[in-house]
DNA sequence: ATAGGCGCCTGTAAGC
DNA sequence: TGCTTACAGGCGCCTA
């Protein structure tokens, strides 16, 4: 699904079709979910942001475009079936897909995420230097929830979903129902590495795209972090470190891949 | 404070 | 074969 790195891979993308070009409008049918877009007409795109899963667009005259994609949401160049709002601009158009409408899009005052909670209170980037170890350590203990719910809550790191939880607490050795309290100084300290270094690696390779192909890039490309994948989606397989097989389980709701003998 | 469960959505896969 | 049901999950919201 759209985590971290897929976002930031989509930023990329979108980077050389959008950052100076003049937005005409946004046509949609569904004003609940995509929120004051008609703000953004005749507005240039002064650049392409990213904080956590949320994509910025700054647009002229101090307006910002803040884009979610949800589980499914994601920029093409070509009209989809599930094509929910298209971009008009003035060489061309964008289509936002997204099959289970879970993505949204709000026009705000920049800097002004009063309607976006989360973004408000959104933690550290975990892939630049405001992200510290001393927070990170103790907001784990400061917890009594699973680690692998720290890890998607936003506030300790932000941009980190259900795959690269499981793929970080897989590097880290660590259970993800693990109690935040109950880890130690070097086991907070290698989840904080581990999960710096699965998001770098995931970027580096364009984001993970899965069988169902939900996650592409605007040209229709897959990312290539998939093929790294230890434990997510990988429930039955053997462990690539110990051969046992990856054990499946629910935490904070959430499809939960672990090795039961790797990770404690 | 926090955990659990539901609802939002729709495509896909599994089960009968 | 064709139908029904379960499942995937990011996030908001409600309840205990």
């Amino acid at each position: 699904m759209p985590e971290l790195p897929e976002v930031e891979t989509t930023r990329r993308r979108l980077l050389p079709l959008l950052e100076g070009k003049r937005l005409l409008e946004v046509r949609h049918q569904d004003p609940l979910r995509y929120r004051h877009t008609e703000r953004a007409r005749e507005r240039a795109v002064e650049g392409v942001g990213r904080r956590g899963k949320f994509l910025l667009l700054a647009l002229s005259g101090g307006l910002e475009m803040v884009v979610h994609l949800g589980m499914t949401g994601g920029f093409r160049l070509e009209k989809t079936p599930h094509t929910r709002a298209e971009f008009l601009l003035e060489d061309g158009v964008l289509h936002f897909h997204d099959p289970r409408r879970f993505g949204r899009i709000w026009v705000v005052e920049r800097g002004a995420y009063g309607e976006i909670p989360l973004l408000a209170r959104l933690g550290p980037e975990p892939l630049s230097p405001e992200f510290r170890p001393e927070a990170f350590l103790q907001g784990l203990r400061r917890s009594r929830k699973p680690l692998k719910a720290l890890l998607l809550d936003q506030t300790l790191a932000a941009g980190v979903g259900n795959i690269y939880a499981d793929e970080a607490l897989f590097r880290a050795g660590l259970s993800p129902f693990r109690l935040g309290r109950e880890v130690s100084e070097a086991e907070a300290l290698r989840l904080f590495q581990a999960l710096r270094e699965v998001l770098a690696e995931a970027v580096a390779l364009g984001g993970s795209t899965l069988s169902d192909r939900t996650y592409q890039q605007p040209d229709g490309l897959p990312g290539g972090f998939q093929k790294r994948h230890a434990v997510y989606g990988r429930a039955g397989l053997p462990c690539p470190r110990c051969g046992a097989p990856i054990a499946k389980g629910v935490v904070a709701g959430r499809g939960t891949h672990h090795c039961p003998w790797c990770q404690r």
